[in-house]
DNA sequence: GATCTGACTGACATGAGCGTCAGTATGAGC
DNA sequence: GCTCATACTGACGCTCATGTCAGTCAGATC
């Protein structure tokens, strides 16, 4: 087969061509989701032929990994442990530091976060536990955080693990809902403050409280 | 092309035959995901002949379709209106009521509830608009509720739709977690106590609290 | 027992999307 | 200016799920 001259750009740093194609992928991903979207509509819209796609990765399903795993290590890094001993910070402030930096992760990938939460899930099952484990490490840090909270007293009595369930289930809600809704950086505060209050009061006041409720509500000191 | 005898089985109840299909496909998606799921694999798991699906539904995603708005149904059922003015039962009752009347009939249709929170989203951009239809008239009633609570002042301050939110990301996560881990029907009890207990009075408990926060934080009462 | 009707069947044609690979353009090295 | 290495290209062949439809079967009707 002879070629017509066609238009060619080889010569492209490598880095820079796979970022393309990352892009083109992650970009198409959130707007038309994972199973609508072809390695031909990758290829298009990262202006590359198709047999260019399979220089960098192995197939779709890859390159959707390593969207989620480089998303998940961002994450990963923006959750901070709380140190309770620490002089220069209380723990309600460095909690709300913590809010404010995952709000804050999230509203500046919003492609990645509308992905994470669509797409990530029923990809296939091998990809599905990868997630599980995922989850399972941020909802086990989180379980013995407030484990350790029980211990000091400034977390409620009741299943730790059912807490980061409730905690983490409302703060995805809350993400997906900011980014959907389109949001700007700056309501990162007023969520932080919004989640926050929530955790520390609730917002029921509907008097007697829970009755026969096995938990001991203990004041404010 | 002559047929050979082969094994037939018409003169089966119309609806019947189409509930065998249903229980197929609702079995498949849980267990493997809808976009694993072939026509192929719901027609063998149904025992019908490939030709038989096409007599009852449309296409693949027709009975997705079918099966979540039958589940969508039941849920609207479950969800009932508080009215403040009952004087049989106090707010909070009816609240704790309607958690646990959400609850169970998401924990006695676990393969409907995992298809609904991992395969729901990402079908299609047509679907996922009438899902989003469907979630937002949910927020919407429950922001309605919040209002007026905030009016009767059992509710406390905040942005109504932003609560709305992280209420139904926690019972979502809470629903989610118990079916894929598989909590009992019993537990059910458990789980409403420990979310209404969290939305009466979050968990933390840090002292000082929201130090600039905005919102007046009203004791009970 | 002939005919009709409606449920059911499964082989087949179709086509979308995939992964490959022989071939081309470009620049570096000699 | 020839050769080599590298980046890239896109037509091609293949797989596999899909939807169809000509044909079979069983019971009802007369």
């Amino acid at each position: 087969m002879a070629a017509r001259p066609s238009k060619k750009k080889p010569v492209a740093n490598k880095a820079e061509r796979q970022h393309d194609i990352l892009t083109a992928a992650r970009d198409l991903f959130a707007k038309r989701g994972y199973h609508q979207t072809t390695i031909d509509d990758i290829v298009a819209e990262a202006g590359v032929a198709r047999g260019t796609f399979y220089l960098y990765f192995e197939d779709k399903r890859a390159i959707f990994v390593d969207l989620i795993d480089r998303f998940n290590a961002r994450i990963s890094m923006a959750i901070l442990r709380i140190s309770p001993d620490d002089s220069a910070h209380t723990v309600a402030e460095q909690v709300r530091a913590n809010i404010r930096a995952i709000i804050g992760v999230f509203l500046s990938e919003r492609a990645m976060t509308k992905i994470l939460f669509t797409d990530a899930v029923g990809v296939d099952p091998a990809f599905d536990r990868k997630l599980a484990t995922f989850t399972d490490e941020v909802v086990g840090l989180l379980t013995e955080s407030l484990k350790e909270g029980q211990g000091l007293g400034i977390v409620a009595d009741g299943e730790p693990r059912v807490l980061a369930y409730l905690t983490i289930g409302a703060l995805k809600e809350l993400l997906y809902q900011a980014v959907t809704l389109g949001l700007s950086e700056e309501s990162a505060e007023v969520l932080t403050q919004q989640l926050y209050s929530f955790l520390s009061e609730g917002y029921l006041r509907t008097g007697a409280g829970g009755a026969r409720s096995p938990a001991r509500r203990h004041r404010h000191r």
